[in-house]
DNA sequence: CCATTTGCCTAAACGACTTAGGCAAATTAG
DNA sequence: CTAATTTGCCTAAGTCGTTTAGGCAAATGG
């Protein structure tokens, strides 16, 4: 009997890709082995659970998410920045959407603080500093900025634009065009 | 053996109930039976699947949520509709998590149209009426509150607000006041 | 008061999760 | 190179939630 090769690493690799398929509640230890042609409990050497390959799964793609705001963000700033890093958070729910779905998993707060959401809440600031909003205004900067593009992202996912013929590009560019405008009325207040 | 007196209406209110105290992810039909001391197999003769009591209790939610943003704005407009909109939403999902969990089960297509789901988006174009929008502004409007609004909802319940030492209710009357000022600018164009 | 409908029951099967314990392949040490 | 150890996957078995089929008794109503 050859061995498979499993490991956490690539079980949760395998299990970011099948979210993306079958979306992320759908993902399963028992989907999995049948993937990999192997026996269930195999798999219980290298994750602990199922929740703890859904959570895996989850800091995998919030990981993968901030490198991309990360990237999108590099030596731009103001309403450049602000519309790049939309587009990177847009493009990656659209591209995999059930890593997207992922990243909603509830951590608990020490895994929360462990894994890469702190870093979007960073990206969010950086983005900010083109904005000179003043504390407390900045917080609540980002508390808008992280609800409105999650908000419409998982509306739109869940095909709440389906029944109106507006383009979502366009609302999508239009927000983003309003927040920035917003920000900039808010500068030092 | 004395009835229990369960009905599709009965079973949906207490999985409502058990979603607000439990999660609506934990809201099972064993669990149901166990609250009405009754065996399982007894309430597949008034729901047809544990989807079809989850939908259900989606579309009680929907219709109270509706209800309550629709009273909250009766004989208001502009800035005092909008925050009590904002209000009603906010509420909702403080008091009754589970439920508002509910309101986003993705529906389809027909369910979700025959829900109180259209009426959401009714209501905030009724806000809208205010603020003078030509479309497709307006819709893009709709799309930008409903989205922030939840966004906001969701990260703050997931814990998201729990490491920075800011009010999350300022931050709500911040943004309900940016967003204001952001209609306000966007009026005619 | 008898017939029918309705409500809850028992029984049984399925699928996902999880643990315990075993054998064999891979790795390491002498 | 072989022996000892570790590691990887297996079988077996139990748990729990879901779902269907078929039965009996309570409620309903002519």
């Amino acid at each position: 009997m050859a061995r498979a090769g499993l490991s956490a690493e690539v079980l949760t690799r395998a299990g970011a890709e099948l979210a993306d398929r079958v979306g992320f509640e759908q993902v399963t230890v028992t989907e999995l082995a049948r993937r990999f042609d192997v026996k269930v409990a195999s798999l219980y050497s290298h994750v602990k659970s199922s929740q703890d390959l859904k959570v895996r799964i989850a800091l995998l793609s919030l990981a993968e998410l901030a490198d991309r705001a990360g990237d999108a963000i590099a030596g731009r700033a103001g309403r450049d920045a602000l519309a790049a890093f939309a587009e990177a958070y847009r493009g990656y729910a659209r591209e995999h959407p059930g890593r997207y779905q992922a990243t909603r998993l509830r951590l608990d707060p020490e895994t929360a603080a462990a894994s890469a959401a702190p870093r979007h809440a960073q990206l969010t600031r950086a983005i900010l500093r083109g904005y000179h909003l003043p504390e407390p205004a900045q917080t609540h900067a980002v508390r808008l900025l992280g609800g409105a593009f999650h908000g419409y992202i998982e509306l739109e996912a869940a095909g709440g634009f389906a029944h109106t013929p507006v383009d979502p590009q366009e609302s999508w560019d239009w927000i983003v065009d309003s927040l920035d405008a917003l920000l900039r009325a808010r500068a030092d207040n």
